[in-house]
RNA sequence: GCCGAUGUAGCUCAGGGGUAGAGCAGCUGAUUUGUAAUCAGCAGGUCGUCGGUUCGACUCCGACCAUCGGCUCCA
């Protein structure tokens, strides 16, 4: 028999028969190496690398020379072996307690992985302990998982024979002549792998949640029935996992807000905050933060009409796309809209006057209210909602202007996102989508522009094709917050439709008509969803010009009341939001309830404080020695001063 | 909109076919407090809404509404 060379990561040559499965020759080289045994976790799978560089499984026979490096569960490609094979796992319980239900797909997912299933009846949440319980006991059995490959049409015709439709159709649609097949007992599954060595080497896993999933993601197919699962190398690292989600639940915008009494929802008007006092500070010092650049970035401010005739939308093309998801209303017989953007009025507004190149760029700024008909299953607190702001503005300028916008944009951008301190910034560009308006040449060139404008900036692009806007292509910035999720903050778009469609025009140097560009942007996005991504990402403790109560005062007792109010005076005069708490309770209980309320500056003031004219801060949880009135509250005022002021 | 779950006092939650309970918050009083919860008393609920079953429903059944976890969508 012919003996290969297996080499591993320690430059260790391993001579085995040709055929020799990849588990056993690591089996062997670590026998060899006693130490390396210990250090090595057993390993889940093999990379494979004279094989371009990929995961194998522990059977997979090794027929020529090369390299070879176990795969621990606990490894990055480990772990994705360990919940794919979970997912086969899920999907081999339900089938045993389930068997007319029909498998589809079940892929790894972050941190773990979930199957869809096609089932009659559906699964309620209490059958998930009893599959849960049917996966332990598979594990239990520690069953061998097998790899085939057989002809498609054999695969095929296996699937049709037990029932299982989707299977088929899976396979119908592979290129390949062949495909492989995973065993573990009677379970068997059309899979890439690779898998486990045996069902006893999934180590800890819990199933999460039921939720309803299209067939192929397309809403106009069927619903099947998805089962999500989390799994892990170690029962002590699943445990890390729900408790990082029991911290996530704790930053969560919607408990928070309403700890810090910021906003609340209604079923009166579902999908619609309520900014109350504390939430409406936190908005219009964004808005007047905003308002601030924009006084340096030229734009100008307008107010526009709430409610149009659809017309408006028409023109804009909107209604076509839209009309389904806007709050429309019949009166003397013309159908009006509430507008669910700024654009089209912009358009109208533009329109007013004649314009010369002369006044180019116009930059038109609107805060207004929004509302959209977003469906009732995906409204979610601040993040979506059917009454919205955002920090929107339109521009129109001459096509040799655009590339100057876009970098005044990209450094507004810039500015904002670092006076926030949000450093892990993704960018994507979105190009043409199928259904779009406009012509070819002007989407073209407006990609053009786009791309050539992140590269000026010095920007690693992420292209998402056929994302962009139905009027044009769009730059994405993507925010990435302390909980790894990422967020579309800021945006800016050319138009490639409007301005034809709504007549704009402008006199050129050559007395001339042309027609102006117009770019679509925002920086913060929508105010709402600003805010509560703001709130997550900083656990509550907005930055001090942000909070919505700066400083709190706090008298040891009643006999430093007056002093407190008088602390609390000289902050407000400096231009500070302070409050003294004259409640008739201990200092311990002020000073938890401003912890938990998250109030960032706490001045606590006794008789001492009030004969020697100082107070005594609490810096980050600890009490710090007395200060000057005066200074105290230069310090604070300073600290608290908005960020992008004239300098 | 679709699938699954949840809905009891302002908040967090317990209860269960015979017409509701705790803690916190609130109010009143006592206490005058030195850095994360002082004590006592009082008050507070058509048990999400509507309909059905029942002698009787907050509890069982149905529909609807809202919220949560997903799917689709996101100008």
């Amino acid at each position: 028999m012919t003996e290969i060379s297996v080499t591993f990561e320690d430059g260790a040559v391993e001579r085995v028969p040709a055929g020799t499965e990849a588990g056993e020759a690591i089996r062997r080289h670590a026998e060899r190496d006693g130490a390396g045994r210990r250090r090595a976790a057993r390993p889940v799978a093999a990379r494979l690398d004279a094989d371009g560089s990929t995961v194998v499984d522990l059977t997979r026979p090794l027929v020529r020379d090369c390299r070879l490096t176990p795969v621990a569960a606990d490894s990055r490609d480990g772990l994705d072996v360990v919940r794919h094979s979970a997912a086969h796992l899920m999907a081999q319980a339900v089938k045993r307690l389930f068997p007319e239900t029909q498998i589809t797909i079940g892929p790894v997912i972050e941190n773990g992985f979930y199957y869809d299933f096609k089932r009659p009846d559906g699964f309620a949440s209490e059958d998930l302990p009893r599959i849960e319980e049917m996966m332990r006991a598979i594990v239990a059995e520690d069953l061998p998982v097998r790899r085939e490959e057989v002809p498609r049409d054999e695969a095929v015709r296996r699937f049709r024979e037990m029932g299982e439709h989707y299977k088929v159709e899976i396979i119908e649609g592979i290129p390949e002549d062949t495909v492989s097949l995973y065993h573990q007992g009677e379970f068997v599954d059309l899979c890439r792998g690779p898998h486990v060595p045996s069902t006893g080497c999934i180590p800890a896993f819990r199933l999460t949640s039921v939720a309803g999933a299209y067939w192929r993601g397309d809403a106009r197919n069927e619903q099947l029935q998805r089962i999500y699962g989390t799994a892990w190398a170690s029962e002590q690292e699943l445990e890390a996992y729900l408790k990082r989600l029991e911290e996530a639940k704790q930053r969560d915008h919607r408990r928070l807000g309403q700890v810090l009494d910021l906003f609340s929802l209604h079923p009166i008007s579902p999908g619609s905050p309520f900014f109350h006092p504390k939430g409406a500070v936190v908005y219009n010092t964004l808005v007047e933060y905003i308002r601030g650049l924009y006084a340096r970035y030229g734009y100008t401010e307008v107010i526009t009409p709430l409610v149009y005739k659809t017309e408006l939308w028409k023109t804009s093309g909107h209604y076509d796309a839209f009309r389904d998801d806007m709050f429309l209303m019949t009166i003397e017989d013309d159908e009006y809209g509430v507008k669910p953007m700024n654009c089209p009025g912009h358009c109208y507004l533009f329109a007013t006057r004649k314009h010369s190149y002369r006044d180019l760029p116009v930059r038109y700024a609107d805060f207004s209210r929004l509302h959209r008909f977003e469906p009732s299953g995906t409204l979610a607190g601040l993040v979506r909602v059917r009454s919205m702001a955002q920090d929107d503005a339109h521009i129109y300028c001459t096509p040799q202007q655009l590339d100057d916008e876009l970098e005044r944009f990209i450094a507004m951008t810039r500015e904002v996102y670092g006076a926030f301190g949000f450093d892990r910034v993704e960018v994507t560009l979105q190009t043409r989508p199928e259904k779009f308006l406009g012509r070819l040449e002007l989407w073209n060139a407006a990609e053009a522009a786009l791309r050539r404008a992140l590269e000026q900036a010095g920007y690693a692009v992420t292209v998402l094709e056929g994302q962009g806007a139905f009027y044009g292509p769009k730059i994405g910035f993507d925010f990435r917050d302390v909980l790894e999720r990422s967020w579309t903050l800021a945006t800016v778009q050319i138009d490639c439709a409007m301005p034809e469609r709504f007549g704009l025009r402008y006199v050129t140097a050559e007395g001339t008509e042309a027609t102006p560009v117009m770019l679509h942007r925002a920086v913060l996005g929508s105010l709402e969803r600003f805010i509560a991504i703001l709130v997550e990402h900083t656990a509550g403790r907005l930055p001090l010009w942000l909070a919505p109560v700066q400083v709190r005062v706090l008298p040891v007792s009643e006999k430093a009341a007056a002093y407190a109010t008088r602390v609390a005076e000289a902050c407000t005069a400096s231009g500070l939001r302070a409050e003294a708490d004259l409640r008739n309770e201990k200092l311990g209980y002020k000073v938890r309830e401003a912890q938990v309320e998250k109030v960032p500056v706490i001045a606590v003031v006794g008789e001492r404080e009030a004969a020697a004219n100082t107070v005594a801060p609490r810096g980050d949880g600890a009490p710090q020695a007395a200060v000057p009135l005066e200074a105290f509250v230069a310090r604070v005022a300073g600290e608290a001063r908005r960020p992008g002021g004239v300098a």
